[in-house]
DNA sequence: ATAGCTTTTTATCATTTGTTAAATTCAATA
DNA sequence: TATTGAATTTAACAAATGATAAAAAGCTAT
């Protein structure tokens, strides 16, 4: 999808404000395995997929937990940094060669103080964010694993074409083992 | 805390914009036990937390599912219904008798398509929740239940003063046996 | 095709958490 | 103070998940 889709897809605004935003848009190559966020550091860009599949991470003693997957016309943030320009935990791994638009925040910053369309599609972005991690939480709080799996299998039946086991049973919050033994199950 | 306080907190904005906002909110009092917030119905109406506790649930086959505590000077928000005005799968209810800010969303609405200071604050307003229901999600995929009812008590220990811990063991997602059985440990 | 690698599954046992029921503690008030 | 009802803890057993190791299945490059 083209940027412009992807803005007004989010909240839809003139023209010329979703053009303001495409000026300080890029678009960016990456190939698989590559790192686009790190954590610990300042992240000084959002992104939005337009080719690909990512996830986020943290690195824990006993291995990678997968907190995040992000597919096309997904944004990707590292909130802390975008909100509060605070480092994150999280690491963005490439799990497929992607093509990104980058938007530098500081610059975006500026458009949410100088054009009101863009800063209500800014709080628009927040919000639609927040009602998709807030029923992630009550997923994770109501639902057994077993359920949340068989939700992602009808959600997003291509996410587990494209993404190793290991990584899905993490972002689950459970072993592959458990995961394993869960689909054995369902057969 | 006063409104304007609590306006300010989110985001800082010049006065005239405060006072925007204060015009359209009222100060009401509601005591313990009532239901501030229907599953099911569009909630028409954002809050402050003045004084008092709150609680969000919803209902299930095994009793009350507590997922969300709200104590002073916190927003209490129907997330699916102040973003798509679809009706939520939340209920609130009043753990105190408490004293609550309340603000039209309509007009809300209307007050971020006029005055941009206001609708980035409001755009804040969504990132700050973001930002608190992802670490949230994070605590809760990463850490143990133990760790997580600790965290709390070094969080917000009055919670666990005022609150019973049926909710709290709710709120962990374990029940409460095991709570208790964790208690007893740490002791 | 096969050697070498990664991914996934299976098996076994330990640990945690759930379920149910009973016992205990706490708090309000008659 | 005694009584009642609610909140909390304890106990006993069942079910789910974790940890570890080994086996099986898939991929890739030669």
């Amino acid at each position: 999808m083209n940027i412009d889709f992807i803005i007004n897809n989010i909240y839809s605004i003139p023209a010329a404000s979703s053009l303001k935003i495409q000026q300080i848009t890029s678009l960016i190559n990456l190939e698989k395995g590559s790192l686009l966020l790190k954590a610990d550091k300042v992240e000084k860009s959002i992104y939005f997929i337009k080719k690909g599949i990512v996830r986020g991470y943290t690195s824990l003693e006993n291995g990678d937990l997968t907190f995040w997957f992000g597919l096309e016309n997904q944004v990707v943030v590292s909130m802390k940094s975008y909100v509060n320009n605070e480092p994150s935990y999280e690491n963005i791994e490439l799990l497929e060669d992607c093509i990104l638009y980058e938007i530098n925040t500081d610059e975006l910053l500026q458009l949410y103080n100088e054009d009101i369309h863009i800063a209500n599609w800014g709080r628009k972005l927040a919000e639609k964010e927040l009602v998709k991690t807030e029923e992630r939480l009550i997923s994770r709080q109501v639902k057994t694993a077993t359920q949340r799996y068989t939700e992602l299998l009808t959600n997003t039946p291509d996410l587990l074409l494209r993404v190793p086991l290991g990584h899905i049973a993490s972002y689950l919050g459970i072993t592959q083992v458990s995961l394993s033994r869960i689909r054995s199950k369902i057969k």
